[in-house]
DNA sequence: TAAAAGAGTTAGCCTTATCTAACAAATTTA
DNA sequence: TAAATTTGTTAGATAAGGCTAACTCTTTTA
């Protein structure tokens, strides 16, 4: 059994992986909050107990039975949120530090019966993936708003940074997951998006908030 | 704010508490499955935060602070236990370890939603008080079945011993908080009662049983 | 390519919550 | 009431998870 500390080293390991599946230990401790030598240490400790592969000077990466402990905890985590805001009726904005917490508690039927409760969901409150129960995930191919081009219409699929203060943002704006937005244009110097969706005819939104809007392309 | 070990120790002094509210130290590192100095030494910790009054070789007593911050974990557990029950299906056998997690959560939204969802109740699937906002409970007076004569006819209102083992025998048995039962007969020998309820003429509860149902003379 | 900057490591210390061993006080019992 | 038992305390050790200081390795940059 993982403590609650180690559980959430798998997740952050799990959660900023690059492409190749590694995390520099100095990412890793600044996603965590601790010192570098805090992290080094826990991840000789994870490594002895076969969670990741570590050589000195090269990033970490989760082996497969890391991979999975992580993604199931992650489960947990999201099951939570989409439970959290489907059934007790709390804010997208609000969810994510009550997950946090709820995602380390060990009972099995606590969260097999949020999920029936919802009807196996497949994504969260935040169009994330949840893994099933053997750590799979099947993740859609979004692509970034910024990514982009004048004219096309698109359908916003998830969002990327979940802080309170980024979903509270697009709730002010009515930007829902679902939401049909039409690309009018792409201003050059900036790269702002002046989008139209619902009643709203012309919304200027940043680069900085495009690149956290992951949308399917119609 | 209380560590979680703190928590603990809080609802375990609530919990044992005799008439004089006073707790044992041996009694206490006995509900804690922990060792006498260990407790000894955490509450000499209460002690320095208000939370405990305590002089050395005399019973732990709980101040108003230490009494009110252990209301509000407990109210927290059975408002759990309730949501539980009500909301999740979850059986009554099952709850209490998944609530003695969840009590430890930070949060004022989250159990405010289950409070509202479930209407402000009073009492837990175990007929046990839940404590208000401001940690004060208002107690039923029941007497235990084990106190009552032939004749009577009473109504189960709580049940004291809430483990996972008795419950289930009391279900196995339909006997459910609200369950009207006529005590036939008692016998001397080993007090136990002979009691018909439900479609159940004649069904023999031992004196262990019979201390541990509480319940309202009708 | 050598120096500077950044990332990673090692050593040693701290706090929390636990333990055992040994001793002291209080209570029970013969 | 004196001895035995139980309860409570003190001292010192341990493991987990964190820290700072100092050093080393790697990467970047002038």
């Amino acid at each position: 059994m993982n403590s609650l500390t180690e559980e959430n080293y798998l997740k952050a390991l799990y959660n900023i992986a690059d492409e190749q599946g590694g995390v520099s230990v100095n990412d890793l401790s600044k996603a965590l909050g601790i010192k570098m030598p805090t992290a080094n240490s826990m991840i000789k400790k994870l490594a002895e107990k076969k969670l990741v592969f570590y050589e000195t000077y090269k990033p970490v990466q989760l082996t497969e039975k890391g991979k999975k402990e992580a993604a199931l905890i992650i489960r947990k985590h999201r099951l939570t949120e989409m439970f959290l805001v489907e059934k007790m009726n709390i804010g997208w904005d609000e969810v994510h530090d009550i997950a946090e917490q709820v995602e380390h508690i060990k009972s099995i039927i606590l969260f097999e019966k949020m999920d029936e409760l919802l009807g196996f969901p497949t994504i969260d409150p935040h169009g994330s993936p949840i893994p099933d129960k053997n750590g799979r995930v099947n993740w859609k191919q979004y692509n970034k708003l910024s990514d982009c081009k004048a004219g096309e219409t698109v359908q916003l699929g998830a969002v990327i940074n979940t802080t309170s203060e980024f979903l509270k943002f697009l709730t002010a704006r009515n930007l829902n997951l679902g939401t049909k937005i039409k690309i009018k244009s792409v201003e050059t110097f900036d790269n702002s998006f002046v989008v139209s969706y619902g009643k709203r005819m012309a919304e200027t939104l940043s680069s900085v908030v495009c690149e956290r809007l992951l949308v399917e392309k119609l």
